[in-house]
DNA sequence: CGTCTGACGCACG
DNA sequence: GCGTGCGCCAGAC
């Protein structure tokens, strides 16, 4: 847990580092990464970095962050709007009508790896 | 420099 | 449990 708010980059490092942390098949929330970077209330600039994610490398698994409920609010920032679920699916993560199913039981806490 | 916008989340009624 | 309002802060205009 390290104060990242002096710098843009610093904020964008965080959120990168943290989202490759996040194990394949598991799933975490934009809000949960703002905690673990001290911001808890910057859940939107979280949502806002995973955008200019995308073709970075290494790659930035953004498919695994959706928001509070288990709903892929991202979708349409990938390539194809089915991307991102079916990146999910071939994890194993099941998903209906843009949730993940068993949500809880798949949220992984960054904080409690840290 | 003022405003608006956003892959969000929380408080409130 | 749902709609509404607002804070968050970086970027685009």
């Amino acid at each position: 847990m390290v104060a990242y708010h002096k710098k843009s980059v610093d904020f964008f490092k965080a959120v990168y580092d943290i989202t490759r942390l996040i194990p394949q098949g598991r799933v975490t929330s934009y809000g949960a990464i703002a905690k673990s970077i001290s911001l808890p209330k910057a859940s939107r600039m979280v949502g806002w970095t995973l955008s200019q994610s995308i073709s970075k490398t290494p790659v930035v698994p953004a498919h695994r962050v959706v928001n509070r409920i288990g709903r892929l609010t991202g979708k349409n920032h990938f390539p194809n709007p089915n991307t991102m679920q079916e990146l999910l699916e071939s994890e194993g993560i099941e998903v209906i009508d843009d949730k993940v199913v068993r949500f809880k039981e798949l949220f992984w806490d960054p904080q409690a790896e840290l």
